[in-house]
DNA sequence: CTTGAAAAATGGCCCGA
DNA sequence: TCGGGCCATTTTTCAAG
């Protein structure tokens, strides 16, 4: 049995959560207005039902080694629900592929992928992406600056 | 004075937080094969020279009523550095765009848009997206469903 | 919500490569 | 000298009242 309905501290909670993975329960529980314990239910009530995915660390691309982000949009010959989920299944098996949304419209998938070097990533693009079963358009581009990037969803 | 290289075990630490990061201090020390004291300075050194640029929980925004997720591309008419920090400025206003990546070629940003329902998606896009000063064009994809979508960066 | 015991975080200090 | 490990204190977590 799963709550449909949130209140205005769990929406606090998640908001918190989201722009500050790792604050401590304690320090959460004063921002919403409680004490930790029930804080603290809340939090695992949140994470159990599915509201909260997962926590990670945002690292920094660049830094680590990770100077070319693209976007690339693709075109399949056959989308018959089960090639859509073959391709889809072959994305999954490729580690510079980080994203990949399935559009409306002309293109069929919108990939955000992330290389070490232009080199790495043409390679990617000629000898596993446009060479793949059923793809039949590959259109990319190169991301040159990251002007916004926020997760999540804007207010909950 | 920035440290530049980092070792086996900084790489480590930050493919576990980048994978949980939530994990506790101890867990982690374990996981990487140090004890407690010395896992924490450098998750803090990580931290101050900005391999880890954040914490973010990863909420689930259907579950939280934001239905509709999409990409719109978008051309601007002069493409002068000052009226591309014009756009970008103005984007940072827009709570419903959760990403915005400036893009090399006939596209000029590639925008990640989230929202509610398909009303106030469309409004925001008549209302705003199109009408803003300088956008000559916009072309709006909506997302069916979301195939893959890892945080960060492959390997570390 | 409060309490209290167990666990974790964190600073100090010493040690070895 | 740069880190790592050990120890002690503070803070947090979390189950029970």
């Amino acid at each position: 049995m799963r709550r449909v309905k949130l209140d205005r501290i769990d929406k606090q909670i998640l908001a918190e959560l989201q722009a500050d993975g790792r604050i401590s329960n304690v320090d959460l529980a004063r921002k919403v207005g409680l004490s930790a314990p029930p804080c603290l239910r809340r939090v695992r009530t949140l994470e159990e039902e599915g509201f909260i995915r997962g926590y990670h660390a945002e690292v920094d691309a660049e830094r680590l080694g990770y100077a070319v982000s693209a976007f690339a949009m693709v075109g399949l010959s056959s989308q018959a629900e089960s090639d859509l989920k073959a391709f889809e299944e072959r994305v999954r098996g490729w580690p510079l592929v980080r994203e990949c949304h399935m559009l409306a419209g002309e293109v069929d998938f919108l990939l955000k992928i992330v290389a070490r070097d232009f080199d790495a990533y043409q390679q990617f693009l000629t000898g596993e992406l446009t060479t793949a079963p059923n793809v039949a358009h590959v259109k990319t581009a190169l991301v040159l600056r990251h002007s916004k990037d926020e997760p999540g969803v804007p207010v909950i």
